[in-house]
RNA sequence: GGAGAGAUUCCCGAGUGGUCAAAGGGGGCAGACUGUAAAUCUGUUGGCUAAGCCUUCGAAGGUUCAAAUCCUUCUCUCUCCA
């Protein structure tokens, strides 16, 4: 078998969904010659552990390391302790508090197990980054600085716009492109993959690994999934749908994109072919409903990240919780245990997150017990009068809880 | 080290003594509409033992009947010079 076909046939499979590959040719290089030489390439990936929560923007380059596993290439995992203490800059406009050592160390255990639900654990490298940055010498940081300039940094676009705005650029800041830079040295990566928005720094690696007289690595970059409003996928922004959100929560915050994000979720977090594209483009043409499209897709999104037939039982909650407006199953209790009135209540159950902001949601006519809307934020609530079976509350459409005497 | 500018509610940003819980925009939340979404319209967006009270305009003091607004000191940021 010829070592160029397979190669392409590998590079064909895995630039589908790539914006960018940098540069396209390299790869497929190496491809080829780990096929003819049976060794597999180092795939790196970087994951700063700033959250305890992994969305499944994150799990898009997640999807692509799966499929070079699946090639019989290794995945290295970087978990970012250091970079995360910094925090990214790119696409931020302000410098981010610093984060504990020890919170990031907690936080990389959480997403290790979110992540391995698509990355085959027993194909890849889970390395820390204080494992070299833990005893890097004031001289070798001195050493790696120097490798890039002022200038060159200032060409990303985060710093140079920061500091034409007059915004704050902290030093060590600047540092982080050349540190995930040295991780690509440090694991010897022939391939880094990254959302777009990481061009800058993947190709810092790359410049860095040819400094050092190391075979530079590629650059795979992947499009960044818009969130359920259509900006960037972010924590931060709240328009994120967790990993670990649970099957019917992921399902509704699924259902909440916007149409035209549909194409990227398929593509990009199910990893879909071209003919699926192209079967869902000719079924809207018929006139199909988008909402049956994203039925399926919502399905197949958390079947992905909660295993088989998750799908169809949040599919079946999310039915009957907003097609058709019922209460779900699974109606949080509260246990209520002396009289109070309406907006405390809401407070200390968490349905509001103040008093006032309990009354405002009342004066907005977005309570309601039952199919009763509720006006007065000072109804008093009595244990001792509640029924039996309790007395639901729910806010807006998703928001319910059950009271029940306590 | 010197000179100047600045810090306002989630964000941006107006506000130079009372009419300021603070304009306007963004974002968020809620209501209507809908297909769930988008778009559009409307309302809302400090807290509380709630028609009253309390706390907020970088921090601490001070002046005043009254301070986001005036004074003092401090902290932090930015710019230019060295």
């Amino acid at each position: 078998m010829d070592a160029k076909k397979v190669a392409e046939r590998q590079l064909r499979l895995l630039e589908r969904g790539c914006d960018e590959i940098v540069p396209r040719e390299a790869l497929l290089e190496k491809l080829e010659r780990s096929v003819e030489t049976g060794r597999p390439l180092r795939v790196k990936l970087g994951i700063d552990p700033t959250g305890n929560a992994v969305h499944i923007g994150h799990m898009v380059p997640m999807g692509k390391l799966r499929q070079f596993q699946d090639l019989g290439h290794m995945a290295v995992l970087i978990i970012g302790d250091y970079t995360a203490s910094i925090g990214d800059p790119t696409g931020r406009n302000a410098e981010r508090p610093p984060l504990s050592l020890e919170r990031v160390r907690l936080n990389a255990e959480r997403y290790a197990e979110q992540i391995f639900r698509v990355v085959d654990g027993r194909k890849a490298e889970l390395r820390w980054q204080s494992e070299w940055y833990g005893s890097l010498s004031l001289a070798e940081l001195l050493g790696l600085a120097g490798s890039f300039s002022l200038a060159q940094l200032l060409a990303h676009e985060t710093f140079r716009k920061r500091y034409d705005d007059g915004a704050r650029v902290g030093l060590h800041e600047l540092l982080y492109p050349v540190l995930q830079a040295y991780d690509s040295v440090m694991v010897g990566a022939d391939v880094e993959l990254g959302g777009t928005d990481q061009k800058f720094n993947v190709l810092a690696g790359r410049e860095l690994q040819r400094d050092r007289g190391l075979d530079a690595q590629c650059a795979m970059l992947m499009p960044l999934l818009p969130g359920i409003d259509g900006r960037k996928m972010s924590k931060s922004l709240g328009n994120d749908i967790g990993v670990d959100a649970g099957p019917d929560e992921q399902f509704a915050r699924v259902m909440a994109i916007r149409d035209e994000a549909m194409d990227a979720y398929r593509e990009l977090v199910l990893l879909g072919t071209p003919e699926d594209s192209a079967e869902a483009a000719s079924r809207l043409a018929a006139g199909e409903n988008p909402m049956r499209l994203k039925l399926e897709l919502a399905s197949g999104i958390v079947e992905r990240f909660n295993g088989q037939g998750s799908g169809r039982a949040a599919r079946a909650a999310w039915e009957r919780r907003f097609s058709r407006r019922e209460a779900p199953d699974d109606v949080p209790l509260y246990a209520c245990d002396r009289a109070t009135d309406l907006r405390s209540l809401m407070r200390d159950a968490g349905l509001a997150s103040s008093s006032s902001e309990a009354a405002r949601l009342v004066a907005e006519g977005a309570v309601y017990s039952g199919d009763t809307r509720l006006s007065d934020p000072g109804f008093r609530i009595d244990p001792d009068e509640l029924p039996e079976e309790g007395l639901t509350i729910r806010v807006g459409r998703r928001r319910y809880l059950r009271v029940v005497r306590g």
